[in-house]
DNA sequence: TGTGTTCTCGTAAACGTTTACGGAAAAACG
DNA sequence: CGTTTTTCCGTAAACGTTTACGAGAACACA
């Protein structure tokens, strides 16, 4: 069923060394040799075993991608992922790279979950979603010296790891601006609790904006919660019980939006009318949703296939002549204006 | 850094072999010797390189899902597939098994795709999601005798396979009743055009229930689409068009419901009040929109853990000590009362 | 004591590759 | 024609496991 390389050279009567030369393309081996090789393999419908190669080489040709669902997170589905990777596997598969996908429990930390991957070597390397502010998983792999990278960026690490990041910070300082010109003076601020960086560089961009304007940042209008529809309903009237009602809620997450606007509902407080909403990152949900939340959209497919690029051009096996390189790339979001501002 | 047999073998003075057998729990190692090796291996941190235990027993400990992105869902993101994917991977992990996921370009068939993970053996099992009808990725598996797993029923395949499916027949029939116990007695199918298989089960159930009701079948009430939001989008018009205009529809996928409802407000149609709606899988958008879409809702999680169950029992590695089963289940769909019907 | 059985372990081959090394043949050069 | 260089290929080791086989030691039994 399965032909190897020494199905290869018993039939053209040839070594095993030679096949293989003539496979990957090495100079050392005649061009008429390799022509017959290669129709050969055409012909046995050959192709090469991975674990085979894998054992040789110490490179298991698979990155694994360790995807974090957040708590209560079941029914939601994270419609960000799927479209990520879409482009992630894409371009991977482009170098012969398969995609390992390794979920957390909802919850946990996964840093077993990784160590588990590093070390049975079940994986080349690792690419890492959604840093936290202080990160345990890059202290890890920094220390055992893994090879990865990240989508978003962290404060962790001295050494410097290949990250793709959206830029949470302008994107917050341009809902500030967009909101401002429209009249707004009380703007509040929601965000996860759970140290997610994005959450940190959100409020630094809402921050800087209010006062850019000369609005003083009032604590009482900035809030944490739960990162999904929970979090969301249970905070929202925090904000909107202070004395001095906000006139605008920036949220930073389209879950905790959806659940905001569900308590909302309940007193009374139309968005659109009442109050304007706005969604840091743009979902399909925000799109449907009544009315349609006002949202920064990330370009989710291409991301994928950019960190994926980045990660191999941070590897020595796939870099290019100039050798491996450290990049790191901040995207923007695109103002998606809808109803609910 | 990793440690190998040799090492443990070197330190503790016996050889690979019988740390092999220790490691592996086989009967001939004496107890104080297993004790003495179990202890060294977590000393040392040692873990099984998975590429040396690939290649000698012919097994990669991974399982490939092929998910196949329907044409133009970038944007739209499958929010089906990751709590499906918590559950597939969970189970996965608990039995030592990896999850590779291979996703096709956005309309390919992913034949070739599957072809390259069969033969370069980078996988010891496939999942299928979402068979057609006729399904080809079925035919090569089974010739090939390669063990796989559907999501999804399929007319293909004298040979038995694991299967996991949801009632769409079911579902289909419910929702009609629902609809006549509602006074509706004109009521459009909407499904996509591709042959995938859900969308004939659908059908079925539509119209046992439609002759049940001794309602005769229109062929005007029905139409196929592409499945995405444009697909439902440009066929509504089609059945709202007829002379006697429906007063239900039923949606076969969310995404065309959302793009059906698009159409029906552009044309002063208003579902929940001029016309009921219903969708027959449920997702996080159907609750989002407004109105918000009756829908008939899986159990995703358990699903991919229950999926994941079911081919491990058909492969003889993990089987239990009865041998390898074949299971077939089919999974009822919960109905979701809201406000469009 | 002799024979057979059981326990325990070491030896070595095998899985399918890649690659360092060396050597034969061919080509180039004087 | 002799020498050097180049071209091409075969040999064999190595990657880290698992496992069939066999052998020595301990034990049981008559």
């Amino acid at each position: 069923m399965a032909s190897s390389i020494h199905d290869l050279a018993r039939h053209l009567n040839i070594s095993i060394g030679t096949v293989s030369r003539a496979l990957n393309g090495r100079a050392d081996v005649n061009a008429d040799t390799r022509q017959r090789v290669l129709d050969a393999a055409k012909q046995l419908n050959y192709s090469p075993n991975q674990s085979g190669r894998s054992l040789r080489q110490g490179a298991t040709h698979s990155i694994a991608f360790m995807l974090q669902p957040h708590p209560g997170d079941q029914q939601y589905g994270e419609p960000f992922f799927i479209p990520f990777l879409i482009g992630l596997q894409g371009r991977l598969a482009e170098s012969g790279l398969d995609l390992t996908v390794v979920m957390g429990a909802p919850g946990d930390y996964q840093q077993e979950r990784l160590r588990r991957v590093v070390e049975t070597r079940r994986a080349d390397a690792v690419l890492l979603a959604w840093t936290r502010r202080e990160d345990e998983r890059i202290d890890y792999l920094t220390e055992v010296g893994f090879p990865f990278a990240t989508l978003g960026r962290s404060r962790t690490g001295g050494k410097a790891y290949p990250s793709l990041d959206l830029d949470f910070e302008k994107a917050g300082a341009d809902a500030v601006d967009r909101l401002v010109a429209r009249g707004h003076r009380r703007i509040a601020a929601i965000r996860p609790s759970l140290n997610l960086n994005f959450g940190y560089l959100f409020l630094d961009g809402y921050r800087k904006a209010l006062k850019r304007h000369g609005i003083e940042v009032d604590p009482a209008l900035i809030a944490d919660g739960f990162i999904n529809e929970a979090g969301g309903y249970q905070v929202t009237p925090r904000v909107m019980l202070t004395k001095n009602r906000p006139t605008a809620i920036i949220f930073n997450n389209d879950a905790m939006a959806l659940g905001g606007c569900k308590a909302l509902a309940e007193m009374g407080i139309r968005p659109g009318h009442d109050i304007a909403v706005t969604v840091i990152v743009d979902t399909p949900l925000c799109r449907y949703f009544s009315p349609a939340l006002t949202a920064f959209r990330p370009a989710l497919e291409p991301m994928g296939r950019r960190l994926a690029e980045m990660l191999l051009a941070s590897l020595p096996a796939f870099a290019g002549p100039e050798g491996p390189r450290i990049i790191r790339e901040v995207w923007p979001l695109e103002l998606i204006a809808r109803e609910s501002d």
